[in-house]
DNA sequence: ATGAATGCAAAGCGTTTGCATCTGG
DNA sequence: CCAGATGCAAACGCTTTGCATTCAT
């Protein structure tokens, strides 16, 4: 029932992923400033299906003048440097996952009724996608699998409707 | 006007299809316009993984003063009814599936450079799929798998590269 | 100091909606 | 007839961009 994503230091993977961004970001020759830290650190602390919307929302807790388009901009500059990646539920708005270097992809089972993600990470179908690209003599760079799905919760509002 | 995708009678599935969805449409107390025939009719023949944009173009073809408000209606009924699954590829516009009864859901393999899209269809993947949604005692009601990668064909432009 | 980054507002883009007008059952 | 469908234009929501200002290096 409950899904608990890992009992890690969750402090030291965001630790470990704004180094890795504020090296990368030397090496591009670009700036580390206050807002780009601020967004980057609450993007990878907040480490969900975050919208930009959302982000914004929670960086002005920190940084109360920040605007859509410096969100906006860092969000691609995070995906631009793999970072970040960018998904697509069908709701209109596209959300960002953080990628750490440990678990790399996982994928998503989200429910139609009360649109709860969930994470999951499947070695077999790995291996079979894996298969699938290969003999297609493709070369896989990433995926995207989405399940959509009813969940059993008590507190899902499994709407009959009309 | 030479653009048959393969050698079973297309007319046919796309006659069929029709079928269904006039008497989906007598069923629901919906009427049949001449615009929403053809629009119908040429999302079932193009087959391909549309844009709005796209069917409109097309539809114009037939019936000129055609609005893209019409043609999103229609494009909205026929995902209401079951006849079209929309898809997001990343590329800022959403695509349309037609759902065939034969050929249910089938995935989808996208070239990162040319953007050419291939369809899949792989009976072990599905397998483990629905492994996964029932281990944690879901009910699948569709999913999304799309996997980019690099193809090898020699029209792909962006083929090597250090 | 100087080019990059920011914030604001305005523009873009795909999609939806309000409304007067048509039309099919 | 009359609810439902159409076409147009305007509205919408998310995202991007132009530009003057600010800031990191």
């Amino acid at each position: 029932m409950s899904d608990q994503k890992s009992k890690q230091p969750v402090d030291d993977r965001v630790a470990e992923a704004l180094e890795a961004f504020h090296e990368r970001l030397q090496e591009e020759g670009l700036k580390s400033t206050r807002q780009r830290d601020i967004i980057a650190e609450r993007f990878f602390v907040l480490d969900e299906h975050i919208t930009a919307d959302e982000l914004v929302e929670d960086v002005r807790n920190y940084q109360p003048r920040v605007g859509y388009a410096t969100v906006y901009r860092t969000l691609k500059l995070l995906v631009e440097q793999g970072f970040a990646v960018p998904k697509d539920f069908g709701d209109g708005q596209t959300r960002y996952d953080p990628v750490h270097n440990q678990d790399p992809q996982h994928d998503h089972l989200i429910c139609v009724d009360c649109r709860k993600i969930m994470e999951f990470n499947d070695p077999e179908l790995n291996e079979r996608i894996q298969a699938i690209v290969a003999d297609r003599n493709y070369t896989i760079r990433r995926k995207k699998i989405e399940l959509y799905a009813e969940c059993d919760d008590e507190s899902c509002p499994n709407r009959p409707e009309g």
